[in-house]
DNA sequence: GCATAATAATCTGTATACAATTCTGCGTAC
DNA sequence: GTACGCAGAATTGTATACAGATTATTATGC
């Protein structure tokens, strides 16, 4: 485990007390989309339940929750691990998330309404009012919000959740992006926001390209960048075990 | 690599012996695709230990698994319920199989090789001899096998997961589908792969749109279908209980 | 010193136990 | 006949126990 096992940032306030299953479930999907654990590191069960106060058994079923969707990895016999650094599978990430945003932006142009236009450009002021000093994983989250809420538009909850799981296991990698040009991609979201209103397909399809779109090696830059932040000053990275093969997702 | 896994097929009669959860978790996807369990019924998980012969430990992660794939759903204090017949829900996962599917044949007319044509094509002839007298059941394999080779020729393994994640939720509905009507897709297949095959994305795009596209109706008349097939004989419908309330996914 | 084998410690996967909640059936009131 | 309430039964959610497998550690040979 890399940091500290407690964030407690903000989900103390809703801190919805459900099952301790589900619990479970929120603490370490954020713990694993923020590689709050080293990459291919196995998990031990009994440590973690120590650690959130619970048993192993509502642990183990969040975790397969998590491996599921490609959070956690699962090996027989051998039990939860990190997910590793793996440059094809980012890169297979932000393609598909390019093809679901595709996808999506057709589908909002012809499901906008001018009262959603309006609060979709309410929402871009307040992210622009924000813009400056705030925390990039703020900047971040105001970012997937607003394609996630494109995604809402459509009404299409599959393609919602799909977004989701995607912008989560990208999360990392785009946090990594920002950190070396925090540049304004309000103006993309403006004209985005436009050409959906207009109703141009086509538009608003180049733009969501251009936008999203990032090259291979933008790709493999971010991961080595991200690499690198996350053994820095760290431990021996020797202890690292990888998982000899990925026979379960 | 992409295969690499038993593909659920032949599984059924002797069990590879994994691990109890992995077994139960295939065991009830397949009687979740098909709809074995009455749309929108609790499961007994007692019952469903005794049944697979396990305890409810690793049954209920399985079925967890399950939930986060929307094969299930978990109501939060009163368990896990098969998925009810949701008009809604089965036109979105169409819509997003049409907007995926788009994607994955235009990347497909990129990464296409002529040995790759050869393959599908011979697939195609081998799915040809068996289009007469043939359970629909296999014939359904055959076309779902015949689309996700295609996504496996993009390279892209998050894309094929969504795809086979999106297959396996309306193969159901494909199956009734295709009861009314046992018409020839052989033709519209070949055409897709030559279209591929020449690099024509914009072609390959509208024969693959017209070949999954459904309309709203007869997706909805499919559902009616399915409905009277999944009722018809069987004891009185007024026992089913839908869940409240969707508040886990 | 290095590789290998044997042994101890740890960990996973599963079964079982149990408390708290939910469901069921019946009785009662109106 | 319908609505409400309550006791008993059934069920879920979680903790704990334990066997088998895996990992770490020590011992041994060269």
């Amino acid at each position: 485990m890399i940091d500290g096992r407690q964030t407690a940032k903000r989900e103390t306030s809703q801190e919805t007390a459900t099952h301790l299953s589900q619990r479970a479930y929120e603490r370490l999907r954020e713990m694993a989309i923020n590689y709050r654990f080293r990459p291919g590191e196995r998990l031990n069960e009994g440590a973690l339940a120590r650690d959130l106060q619970l048993s192993r058994t509502p642990l183990r079923e969040a975790m397969h929750r998590l491996a599921s969707e490609g959070l956690l990895q699962l090996v027989s016999g051998r039990g939860f691990f990190a997910r590793p650094l793996d440059v094809k599978e980012v890169c297979d990430l932000y393609e598909a998330r390019l093809a679901l945003e595709t996808a999506i932006v057709r589908l909002a142009c012809d499901r906008a309404s001018s009262d959603w236009l309006q609060a979709m450009n309410s929402y871009l002021d307040r992210s622009v009012s924000a813009h400056e000093n705030e925390p990039l994983e703020h900047l971040l989250e105001l970012d997937e919000g607003f394609h996630e809420r494109i995604a809402e538009r459509t009404g299409n909850l599959e393609l919602l959740r799909m977004l989701r799981s995607i912008n989560a296991r990208i999360h990392f990698f785009r946090w990594v992006d920002m950190q070396g040009r925090r540049d304004n991609t309000q103006a993309e979201h403006r004209a985005l926001i436009a050409a959906i209103g207009s109703g141009d397909a086509e538009t608003a399809v180049d733009i969501a390209r251009a936008h999203v779109a990032r090259r291979q090696d933008q790709i493999i830059d971010g991961i080595r960048e991200g690499y690198a932040r996350l053994y820095m000053g760290e431990g021996p990275q020797a202890t690292v075990t990888y998982p000899p093969s990925p026979e379960d997702q």
